[in-house]
RNA sequence: GGAGAGGUGUCCGAGCGGUUUAAGGAAACGGUCUUGAAAACCGUCGUGCCGGCAACGGUACCGUGGGUUCGAAUCCCACCCUCUCCGCCA
């Protein structure tokens, strides 16, 4: 959620930065339901005062007088009914702040679609095959690593059934993305490479929930009822589409001490997304699933260092990627990529050779205070004062690098030699 | 899922219609004492919103949402959660 204050002093950047996200808010509207709203808060509080001020009265006079009675009776009508004009204003002014996108910022690309994302890094060498490298589906399929037509019989399009070292190849991943993430000394590496300034704590492995009340959601501002979150019905709980969904309203209503941030945590969880709206679009292999398991990386940081984190997290994301000798390229998202709760927002896509294309396997997300505000997550600063903590988020894995680890290392016999950081997993083995 | 008990501030815990932001204790912070520390003693020690340059004033918050009342942490209803026992179960 934005910050009120911010929209009555920008009326006309929250236009204009909404509309760069391809949203259409209603400023002025929002404006008069914010004067509206405080109008009646004061009248509210007035006739509360009143109230309260006459029971004083009433209880010092030992014996109640009826005209006393009469009178709060009266204010209690008056209450009545300016409370639900409040409550109604609320509602609605609620309604539209919410709706509002966080404001890119300014090095933010302007774009409207995901076309006008911008390229800034290339790295590695696409790999050179003296045959007509097949995509992943196909490999996987040959191998019987992967049934989607069974899968379809028992859930319906966009499952699979993974099997055999596809499965030991998956867990290898969780393995070295995990040890990587906790490992302080790889951290510690990682930031002086790049030269951040952030510490260097370990990520803690997390096992979150997979569901989440509806409130709980839609403070993440990731719910989205008409495409993405799946509902379970008769509860209030929607599944997730990510790790990020239960971990960052972690500490919902809590005010962090300052020395114990930055909070860095690395959740798993089996991520389910709709995706209403993609009939037809990577209907192959297990690019784009119902569902599908994801690591995740998140933390909770102060606004001085949260952009810091947010490179970190970038680092990181090219680090494992280098470490499995995946080619890839590193775009900054344009405004309209970048999800509702971001100011900014980075993709990694990797090589794909049997789709001769690269593809998008990582986000990392700087949300800045927007989540904060509506979870009510804070920090207290050791000088006493109290602010709104910042969140980050990003992808550490998905199951789509296991499709680019097949396209790329294939060999023209139809295996895949496994890159060397995830041998420790395989028993040593080099090519499934 | 059934039965019982309970949810109060950073923590423990009292309060069960008005004297309550809420006793008492602990922790934390500042100070006195001390060569230093401990102990002892003194002081400070909630969050949001509205108004105000500020001091401060107002208002809300005792699991959540309703209700009763001139007045609710306290009474009533519903729901949620925790604990104990039973049932089921990876």
């Amino acid at each position: 959620m934005i910050d009120i204050q911010f929209v009555r002093d920008n009326p006309t950047v929250v236009a204009e930065k909404s509309q760069q996200k391809g949203y259409n808010i209603d400023v002025n509207k929002l404006l008069t339901l914010d004067t509206e709203r405080l109008t009646l808060l004061g009248q509210v509080e007035e006739l509360r005062r009143q109230r309260n001020a006459n029971a004083e009265v009433i209880k010092k006079a030992g014996k109640p007088e009826q005209s006393l009675i009469d009178q709060g009776k009266q204010l209690k009508v008056d209450l009545a009914h300016r409370e639900s004009l409040l409550q109604q204003t609320h509602n609605e002014w609620l309604e539209l702040l919410k709706s509002i996108p966080n404001m890119p910022l300014a090095e933010v690309p302007v774009g409207q679609s995901e076309e006008q994302n911008v390229v800034i890094k290339e790295f590695g060498n696409k790999p050179e095959f003296n045959f007509e490298p097949k995509n992943h589906a196909h490999i996987a399929e040959a191998k019987g690593w992967l049934d989607k037509e069974r899968a379809a019989k028992i859930a319906g399009a966009r499952f699979v059934y993974l099997k055999g070292d596809l499965v030991l190849l998956e867990f290898a991943l969780w393995q070295f993305g995990l040890n990587t993430l906790t490992n302080r000394d790889v951290l510690a590496d990682i930031i002086a490479q790049n030269n951040l300034n952030v510490p260097d704590n370990p990520f803690t492995p997390v096992l979150p929930p997979a569901v989440a009340k509806t409130a709980v959601f839609e403070a993440t501002g990731r719910l989205n009822k008409q495409e993405q979150t799946y509902k379970i019905e008769e509860e209030d709980l929607w599944l997730n589409a990510s790790a990020e969904h239960t971990l960052s309203p972690m500490y919902l209503n809590e005010i962090l001490p300052e020395k114990d941030l930055p909070i860095r945590m690395v959740g798993y969880t089996t991520a389910f997304r709709r995706e209403a709206g993609t009939y037809g679009k990577d209907t192959e292999g297990i690019f784009r699933l119902h569902q599908f398991n994801k690591l995740e990386m998140e933390s909770f940081t102060m606004a001085d260092n949260s952009l810091q984190e947010h490179l970190f997290m970038v680092a990181i994301q090219e680090y494992l990627m280098q470490q499995l000798g995946l080619p890839y390229q590193v775009l900054e998202k344009c405004t309209a990529d970048i999800g509702r709760p971001n100011a900014k927002g980075v993709d990694i896509n990797v090589w794909l050779p049997g789709q001769n294309a690269y593809r998008e396997t990582h986000t990392a997300d700087y949300i800045t205070d927007y989540q904060a505000r509506a979870m009510q997550t804070r920090v207290r600063r050791s000088n006493g004062s109290i602010e709104l903590a910042h969140t980050n988020d990003a992808t550490a894995f998905s199951e789509r690098p296991l499709a680019a680890i097949l396209e790329n290392f294939q060999t023209q016999e139809g295996n895949v030699i496994i890159p060397e950081v995830l041998r420790a997993y395989m028993g040593g083995r080099e090519q499934i």
